[in-house]
Formats: C-alpha cells, sequence, structure tokens
DNA sequence: TAATTTCCGTTGCATATGCAACGTATGGGG
DNA sequence: CCCCATACGTTGCATATGCAACGGAAATTA
C-alpha cells in the first residue's frame, strides 16, 4: 500500500494530504486496489453500487449502451486519472455508463460519499479531500463551459477566433500560445481539419492574423472580437 | 432574515437544511443580503474577493470584458438562482467575469469557502451545505457532457438522433417526450430554427421519425442509432 | 544520408446549413 | 367570430464545410 501512497501523491484528490495522514485516509475511505483483467468490468451500466475509482495502472474505457444494446465509446480513462467522480458526487442513483478495463489494469476504488456524509470525526484531511473534490469537479465545469462557448458557434470562423482571443498569451504582442497541433484544435473545435486549415489560410490572407505551427498573431483584433461578441 | 429563509428552502443549495439550522449556517455563512441597483456591478472582472451569491430578487448577468474593452453577455441568472459557485470552488485567484445587476436586484452573498476550509465545528449542516455544493457542481457536470456530446457532432441530423435516443420516455413505444420547442431545441444543438425544421422534415419523409409538437415517434431506431454511434 | 513518418496546407466536389422571407396552423382574447 | 400572436414548416440562395485525396515541409529513425 506504501508505493500506491506514492503514486497518489500525483493525483490531484489528495493534494496537500500526505504520509500518515494519506494512509489514514485511504482507510476511512475503504479504499482497496484491484486488478482487472482486459475486458473486465469494473461496473456495469445499471448498477447502483458503482464508486469513485483512480486508475493506478493501465487504461480504463467508459462506455454507454443504447436500449438496443449498441455501445459507443464515451471515454478512455488512463493513469493516474480518476473517473466516476462526478456520478458519485450528483447521487445518481444507477449509473448510466460501464467502466471496462481496456488493458490489464489496477484500478483503486473507494466510498467516497460516505466519507463525505458521515464527517464526524471531522478530520483536517477530510475536509482537504472534500475541497480537492470539489475543486476537480468546479474546474472541469469552468472548462466544459469554455468549451461550450467554442462549439456553440456556427462558423469555423468564429470558433476559432473566440479561440485564439481566449488564449492571447502576450496582450502587447496579441500572441497566442497554443497548447494544440492542428488535428487536435480541430478535434476540440468540433470542425474537421482540413477545413480548419482552410480557414486559417483565408484568415492569414485577409490579414486578421498570422501564424506559424502554435503561435498565432493576431493582426487585427478588432475584426476578430467582432466575431466572437 | 426569516422571509430569505423561507425564500431560501427553494434553493438547491439549502436542501435539508431548515429552521435554525439554516439561520445558523447563515450565520457561519457570514451570508448577507445586499441591494443592487440596475446597472451596479456585484463584483468585477479581476476581482479577487467575489462570494457565492444567490439571487433573491431580480436578475444578474455574467459579462465578460475582452482585452480591448468589449463586453459580451455570458449568462443571465434569474431568482432564486446562484451564481459564482464554480469560481469559488475551483479557487480560481481572480474573476475572468463581472457580475451585474440587470435589474434592481437582491442578492445575498455569502463566504463559501471559508466555511468549508475550517470546518471545525463540524456541524451536520455544515456537512450538508458541502454535500449539496458537490451535488449541484457535479449534476452541472453531467448536464454539460450532455450537451457537449450533442454539439461536437457535425450535422444537424446526428444531433437530433442523439438528442432523440436520449429523451426516450417509454422504451417500448419508442417515444420521446422533450421539453423545449423547436426554437429552444434549436438553440440548444446549436443549430438554426428553420434548418432544424428542414432536417425534422427531411427525417419524417424518410421514415425515420414522426412528430407533433414536441413528442417525438421513433419509427426507425436502427437507423437513428447508427448516426450517434 | 536516405527512408519514413508526422504534420500541415491545398483543392475539387457534393452537400449541409445559415439566413431571410413567407406561408400555415393553432390557440387565446376581445 | 375575428384578430392577433406564437410556433412551426417551407423554400431559394449563397456559402461554409465535411470528405477525400494529394503534396510538401519538417522531424524522426535507421
Amino acid at each position: 500500500m506504501k508505493e500506491i501512497a506514492k503514486f497518489l501523491r500525483n493525483c490531484k484528490l489528495f493534494t496537500n494530504i500526505e504520509g500518515e495522514e494519506l494512509l489514514h485516509l485511504l482507510t476511512c475511505l475503504n479504499a482497496k486496489v484491484y486488478k482487472f483483467n482486459r475486458g473486465n468490468f469494473i461496473w456495469m451500466q445499471g448498477d447502483s453500487d458503482y464508486k469513485v475509482g483512480i486508475v493506478v495502472e493501465g487504461k480504463v474505457n467508459i462506455i454507454k449502451e443504447d436500449i438496443m444494446g449498441n455501445r459507443s465509446l464515451i471515454a478512455a480513462i488512463p493513469a493516474p486519472h480518476i473517473f466516476g467522480e462526478s456520478l458519485v458526487s450528483s447521487e445518481t442513483p444507477v449509473s448510466p455508463v460501464s467502466v471496462q478495463a481496456a488493458m490489464d489494469s489496477k484500478i483503486m476504488l473507494f466510498d467516497f460519499l460516505r466519507l463525505v456524509k458521515s464527517c464526524g470525526s471531522a478530520c483536517n484531511y477530510h475536509t482537504r479531500l472534500i475541497q480537492n473534490m470539489m475543486k476537480i469537479l468546479a474546474s472541469k465545469n469552468i472548462y466544459l463551459n469554455e468549451k461550450i462557448d467554442y462549439l456553440s458557434r456556427t462558423t469555423t470562423r468564429q470558433k476559432v477566433a473566440a479561440y485564439l482571443i481566449n488564449h492571447i498569451t502576450d496582450a502587447d504582442s496579441l500572441l497566442s500560445v497554443i497548447p494544440l497541433n492542428r488535428e487536435e484544435l480541430a478535434d476540440y473545435l468540433g470542425v474537421n481539419r482540413s477545413a480548419l486549415s482552410r480557414e486559417l489560410s483565408i484568415m492569414r490572407d485577409e490579414g486578421l492574423i498570422s501564424f506559424k505551427k502554435n503561435i498565432f498573431s493576431i493582426l487585427n483584433y478588432d475584426a476578430l472580437s467582432e466575431l466572437v461578441f
């Protein structure tokens, strides 16, 4: 368990919780590490006793099955990430998704809600865990809201404009250094890659922007912002 | 304050907290009700001492200002809704948005994070408040994820198919009774209203669906689900 | 250096869709 | 019963964009 504790220090859920405290906390959480072979289910859609999990080793797939049995992949979660936190925290009665090991994996599962509800002991580290969880949920919230802001726009040009303006790193030179390559950006904005390239080129030719790789320079801020607002 | 307490019983943040407990809690939270005249700011973009707020009366606008000073409306929050919870819970150091009274309003503001961090007293109702907040954040998370699922699809037809399949209310007759009218649905899915109508008609003519008002019947489930998965 | 892969821009084409304008049905209020 | 408002469907048109296929530049590997 000690090496697990070491691993967990890289996990946002356990920020500021270390050493003895972490070990205690894992006991409070009734945390256990299970091995799942590739293809095995951590829990199934419709289950009501699903838990919060952390991928210690390997990878899990979040899968949704419709009423006719068609399956679709919602997300793939690698180590050292967490899953199930939104479902557990929202107290959704039965899980709308299945979680399946995408390869042989080690998964830590724990009773998060039980700890939250029975926080009678008021340990310092209980409080910190809850804070961490709120921070995770809230940050994801902000992230999702931003993404929706882009996706809601109709044209590729509007999406690009909004994205670039939001990613200005140097306000003086109006430089946007973005963390995505073309394909990732296209994916993120929900547009076709070649269509993105095309639009970027047109915007360059019109003198709105210039770019090289992932560094974008905004040449006509007013024109861009008019697209966004 | 007592009538405020009555009002707050309709607010999800205070579910399962009533009477004396609620009054105590409001003290712990350092909750105060302020009046803001139309146009006044509850807090401004860049402020670091923003708080969680509840619209008791009136309405507030969430506004974002870009580096050139252009303003855009992000959201309008009517009573009895809450705002600022994601920012506060994610501990975002400075607010990326301003909040402005859209009309003469009464706003309750409180120190949520202070209570969370110093939950030394471990009152039952502290725990419940935190649980409620987590539930709010997590539920919003699930809601946003669902919306992104729709928005990420490229064609109107795919969006409609995904939406209808997700809203099947009667699995036997494959009926989707949806809570939105056409304009709202178009808005939600991020498409033009007339384009939505057009696509719905085409899908009807192709025998995929039939509909009247907000009641949709799925005639060819396989064809629809193929669009979604 | 040569070979290979990855990333990105370009282009032709078919089609989807935003937009605007108008027509139709339905229901509520006078 | 008529008027009016609201919600929806319809359609023409210009254009944006997905898709597929290709080419070149740059980075990586052998």
